[in-house]
This record gives C-alpha cells, sequence and structure tokens, in this order.
RNA sequence: GGUCUCAUAGCUCAGCUGGAUAGAGCAACUGCCUUCUAAGCAGUAGGUCUUUGGUUCGAAUCCAAAUGGGAUCACCA
C-alpha cells in the first residue's frame, strides 16, 4: 500500500511541475483515504496550493486531476469536489497487489521491519494478593505489545518482574502465622495466590481493629496506625527477612511458592507467557553503585543526615531521594539497578514498561536520572504507561473489597460464552473437549478485545453487570467472521476449487465491497508497524474489525458459489482466505484465537 | 497549591502529522435467513466535539485561559 500511495504522490508531483511548474516533492505530498460517499481511494486537498500557484482550488484539481489520469497508469478516473481531487485506482491495479500478496511475493515485514532489541516488562505482580482486572489489562497490553513489536521486526524479550518481597507480604505472612492453623491450598481447596490473598485481608481487617481499638484509647490516628501491634510485628519480620532469618524465609518461600502455582495457572489460562523473571528479592539491592556513580559524578549529592538525593529541577521536576540516610534503597533505586541489569542481560536498544498511569512521575524521574548518568539506554526508556479500569461503582478498591478477581472474571465470560453458544445451538457434532475450548477461546476473545480495543493511555469504564456484548464491535463477531470463512473454506476445498494466484489471473474488474476488502488487505503491513511505533494494540483491534466488517459485507452481498465464472469464483476463495489469514493473524497480535467454526 | 492528564451521540469508544456533511458499537425503531454459519447485513433516528478567545483559506485536532473529572508531588512500592 506505501508503494502504491507513493507512486501517485510522485506522478502528483510530476504532473505539478508539468503543468504549473511547480516544485513539490512526493515525500511531502500528503494523501488522505477519500470518504466513502465519493467515487476514489486516495484524495489530495489542493488548497495549500492556490496561494502558489494563484489559482482556485477546484481548476487545481481538474487540471491535476487530468494529468493523472492521462500520464498515471493506476489511475482509473477522477473527479473533483471543491478542493479534493479524488482519485480512483484501477481495478486491475488491485488485483495485482492481490495476487502478489497471495503468492507471498511481499515483504515480510517481520523479517524486513527494523530490528531492534526491545524488552518489554509486563505484569509484575505483587505475591501478596491474587490477579485482578487491572492486572489484566497490564498483561494483556504487555503481551500484546511485545507480538505486535516482534512482528514488526524487532527482537524482543518478555520481562516479568515479580515483587517477591518488602513490608506488603510479610502483611500476609504475619496474619497466616496467627491466623492461619496452618492451612495449604491443598487441605483448603484454594488456589495458591487467593489463599495468601485471603490473609493479606485478614491482617488488614485485624490491623484496623486494633486501630480503632488504640483511637478509642485517645490516641492519635496517625500514631495508632505506626502504633498498632500488628504493624510493629510486620516490620520485625520484614528486618528478619533481610537479615535472612531461616525460620521466615522458609514461611516466605512457602507462601510465594502457593502464589506462583496460582500465578502460573492463571497466566496459562489467560494465555499470556514470559521469556525472563526477575525476582525483587534478587535486585531490591542492586542500584547502590549507581548512586555511588553518580555521586562521583557530582549528579547525585548528600545532605548532611547522610541521604543521597537528585535535583531534577532543572527538568521540571524536584529534588528525589534516591537512598536514605540509613543507606537502605528506595524504589527509584531499585528502579536504577534493574535498568542496568537489564541492559547487562539484553543491550537493549528501547525497554518498555507497561505500568499503570500512577507511575507517570516516577518513569519521568527515572529517565531523567539515567540520563543525567550519561546512560547509553537511557533514550530507550518508554513507559507504556495505562489507564485505570474504572468499575459503574467507580475505582477498584481492594481494600473494600470492590475489585473483580481476574480468576472469577474469566470463568464468568466462559460461563456466558457456554450460555450464548448453547442458545444458538451451532456446534451439534463438537465433543466436549472441543466445546470446551470453543468457550474459552470466546470468552477469552470477548475479554482481551474489550480491554485492548480502547487506546492504553486512556481510563476505561467496565461493567461487569452487563458483562461483554458478542455483538457489533467485539472479539467473538471478529471470530465469527473467521469462522464463517472457514465454513466457505471447507466447501471450497470439497469442491476443489483453486485459489492460487494463477485460479484467477484475467479477473478485471471487482464488485464495490470487493475492492474495499482488496484496499484495506493492502493497509495490513502499515497497520502493523503504525501499531508497533505506538505501542497501541487498539490500531490493530480497530484494524481487525473493519476487516471483519468489510468482509461480512462482501458475504451478504456476493454470494460465492453461485458465480458462474471459474476465475471470478476462484478469485473470492483467495480473497477469503486471504482475509481468514489477515484476521487471525491480527487476533494473533492480540493474543486472541480464532476458531475454525463457532 | 505545583506538575501531568482527560472532556466527542443516552452509554462505551474511534477520529493519524489541521481538511469535505464528525464516525463505529451498544441501547431504540424498520427491513432481510427454500441454508456459503442472522454471533450477520441494510436502513432510520440520535452531536452548539465542555466553554471562551487566538493562529489559519480551513480547527474535534494546534496555542492560551476557564470549568469539571483523574493521577501525582513519601526516607511506600
Amino acid at each position: 500500500m506505501k508503494q502504491l500511495e507513493t507512486q501517485i504522490a510522485q506522478a502528483i508531483s510530476t504532473a505539478l511541475l508539468d503543468t504549473f511548474q511547480h516544485t513539490l516533492p512526493a515525500d511531502q505530498i500528503n494523501l488522505q483515504p477519500t470518504r466513502k460517499e465519493f467515487a476514489g481511494t486516495f484524495t489530495f486537498v489542493t488548497f495549500p496550493l492556490t496561494k502558489a500557484l494563484g489559482k482556485g482550488p477546484e481548476q487545481i484539481g481538474q487540471a491535476l486531476g487530468e494529468a493523472l489520469a492521462q500520464q498515471a497508469p493506476e489511475v482509473a478516473g477522477f473527479n473533483v469536489v471543491k478542493g479534493f481531487l479524488n482519485i480512483e485506482i484501477k481495478d486491475t491495479v488491485w488485483l495485482q497487489q492481490f495476487a502478489d500478496q497471495v503468492s507471498g511475493l511481499g515483504a515480510d515485514l517481520s523479517k524486513t521491519g527494523p530490528k531492534q532489541k526491545v524488552v518489554v516488562e509486563y505484569s509484575s505482580p505483587n505475591t501478596n494478593k491474587p490477579l485482578h482486572l487491572g492486572h489484566l489489562r497490564n498483561n494483556f497490553l504487555g503481551y500484546s505489545v511485545a507480538e505486535i513489536l516482534k512482528a514488526a521486526g524487532h527482537d524482543v524479550v518478555k520481562a516479568n518482574l515479580v515483587n517477591d518481597r518488602g513490608i506488603h507480604i510479610c502483611k500476609s505472612m504475619i496474619a497466616y502465622e496467627k491466623f492461619g492453623q496452618g492451612e495449604t491450598p491443598q487441605s483448603a481447596g484454594i488456589k495458591g495466590d487467593h489463599l495468601v490473598g485471603k490473609y493479606y485481608v485478614a491482617f488488614d481487617k485485624a490491623y484496623k481493629q486494633e486501630i480503632d481499638q488504640l483511637v478509642a484509647q485517645g490516641m492519635d490516628k496517625e500514631q495508632a496506625k505506626k502504633q498498632a501491634p500488628l504493624m510493629l510485628e510486620t516490620q520485625e519480620m520484614l528486618q528478619k527477612w533481610e537479615q535472612h532469618d531461616p525460620e521466615t524465609i522458609a514461611l516466605w518461600e512457602k507462601m510465594n511458592g502457593w502464589v506462583y502455582e496460582g500465578f502460573h495457572e492463571t497466566y496459562r489460562n489467560i494465555g499470556v507467557d514470559f521469556d525472563k523473571f526477575y525476582y525483587e528479592s534478587g535486585t531490591y539491592l542492586l542500584g547502590k553503585d549507581r548512586v555511588e556513580e553518580g555521586l562521583e559524578r557530582g549528579v547525585f549529592f548528600r545532605k548532611e543526615d547522610g541521604s543521597v538525593w537528585i535535583d531534577l529541577t532543572e527538568e521540571g521536576l524536584d529534588e528525589k531521594l534516591v537512598l536514605r540516610a540509613d543507606g537502605t534503597s528506595v524504589y527509584i533505586t531499585q528502579d536504577l539497578g534493574t535498568a542496568e541489569l537489564k541492559y547487562q542481560d539484553f543491550h537493549y536498544d528501547q525497554s518498555v514498561y507497561v505500568v499503570a498511569d500512577e507511575q507517570n512521575y516516577h518513569f519521568q524521574v527515572l529517565k531523567a536520572i539515567l540520563k543525567k548518568l550519561g546512560k547509553p539506554y537511557a533514550n530507550g526508556i518508554y513507559h507504556l504507561s495505562y489507564g485505570m479500569v474504572d468499575l459503574p461503582s467507580g475505582k477498584m478498591k481492594s481494600r473494600e473489597g470492590t475489585v473483580v478477581d481476574a480468576d472469577e472474571l474469566v470463568q464468568e465470560m466462559i460461563d456466558t460464552a457456554r450460555q450464548k453458544t448453547d442458545e444458538l445451538g451451532k456446534i451439534e457434532g463438537f465433543t466436549p473437549e472441543e466445546a470446551q475450548t470453543l468457550y474459552h477461546t470466546l470468552a477469552m476473545g470477548a475479554l482481551k478485545y474489550f480491554l485492548l480495543k480502547v487506546d492504553p493511555k486512556k481510563r476505561m469504564l467496565f461493567n461487569p453487570e452487563e458483562s461483554i456484548e458478542f455483538h457489533g464491535n467485539t472479539g467473538p463477531f471478529i471470530q465469527y467472521t473467521h469462522a464463517r470463512i472457514a465454513a466457505i473454506q471447507r466447501k471450497a476445498a470439497d469442491l476443489s476449487i483453486a485459489s492460487d494466484a494463477a485460479a484467477f489471473e484475467g479477473v478485471t474488474n471487482l464488485h464495490e465491497t470487493e475492492r474495499e476488502v482488496l484496499v484495506l488487505l493492502n493497509y495490513a503491513d502499515t497497520t502493523i508497524a503504525d501499531a508497533a511505533k505506538n505501542y497501541a494494540p487498539s490500531i490493530i483491534a480497530q484494524y481487525a474489525f473493519d476487516m471483519a466488517k468489510a468482509y461480512n459485507r462482501f458475504y451478504t452481498e456476493v454470494p460465492i458459489f453461485q458465480e458462474p465464472n471459474a476465475k471470478k469464483l476462484s478469485f473470492r476463495i483467495a480473497l477469503s482466505a486471504q482475509v481468514a489469514k489477515t484476521i487471525k493473524h491480527s487476533m494473533s497480535l492480540l493474543g486472541i484465537a480464532v476458531p475454525e467454526r463457532m
């Protein structure tokens, strides 16, 4: 597609020179898609030229159109509406492009694209509670962006930095020690991550009670939060952990082990994967070298109390602490360390962090510090910031029990998929296993598409009451289109209809709906490149939807198998196959599978 | 209070570096299944693109301000 656009732009440039003696390089000529209500594929806007040429916009359009129709072999015709020159492309050009595509003559973007080493860090869960809806957005985004970058030619590493230590883990541990009575995931029949999450909640409940009690005794609330016995015990436990107290470490390993089992089950179920796991317990001490380095270079400075800071006021940020007075690390120190570690491991060109937008400031600081330290990888840091998922009741709050649990949500989606499928009664002959697989495919398709079709940066609303639709702009709609085509292909195979490029050579004109599909097919690569550049799965989602819509229009308007002309019939089979392939590929970039039947 | 960010149809969202009468889906209403899967297609209705200024031949898009959401400004992570 890019190529065709370039050709047209070149032709316009030439025509401008010939007709008006005006120089405008082709790469400065912008074509936009023609609006549906007019004939044509590309539109050139002539308003900007009126001053330079001293002519009216229609006049310019008319003259350019005539020149193009005569000289550009791709152009079938044109029309001028006010300052808009609408250019129609010959059907044979579309057909030739399509034939090349079917024959695999086009370049494979994943091999020819700009190859960079990219680390995509995503998921990065805390090990004190199970995954919820917000994590799903993160996981789907991270997975999808990684796949898109791969498809665009990059060499991608999916990384997961597990937050496996710290005060929050100790809370679960304390609560388990106190109330657990030796309960295990097996004995309780609960997934490990959920069991640990249960104790995290139990901690919070008991903690609140203690605070209330202290306040009732006349203590200040802030004071009570610090003085509550549970909190003191938790802090003590954290210290023991840092001193490698064997008993504490054993409990920590046991409970984290449960959580990992639970997480891995969820990851498998939602279809995300990782090439590299980092654990914070192994990285939290990193970064101190960077502090030393910064002090030597004079980028950091030490205050009287011994704490170390960086002044980022020039960057429009504040002064930021990088090392506490007692010499221990803070969050940013760790991240300085892990950035370096990742660079040592992979020598990345880009390091993408899929992290919620509440940490925008943190990543600005991180990047600014690395720049000041003169790190070669600083410019490759990219914070893929995404908005929160809101519920109709407002923000999700784990303490208030208003979170939507990931495992439960997935199960509900599967149930919904089963119910809707059974209502339609189209899958007779499926084995129970096949049916189960289909429910899962549809459920994940609906859920992932729902979360990915929205621009990552934007906050989004999730309404669990209405659940997720299976009609309209949804994953299942696109999956359905694929299943429809699969049925066509089965029938074509039964009838032994050829669909290679030679089989439809000689077809010269297209139905309007066929042309629309062909135009879209030609945008496949530029769409992927665009999505990669913008780290935006939503662009792929939109493309897959447009494709499915265009195909369905074709499907209802053009009865494929009633076509008497063998070449045209072959063309339509080939067209369908190519659409199926493109849909399947696009959806795979979103982490969504497509069924052969549904 | 400082900084950042968002505001488009009743609802959920698209609208790329400024271009034609601002688009989808859901919800509402009308049609279309003697079969290539109706989880579909076609159509109707629904908008002062939060407001006010500015730049421009031309603004939902760029700039400024206002209003209203959200995030952040921890020796938490």
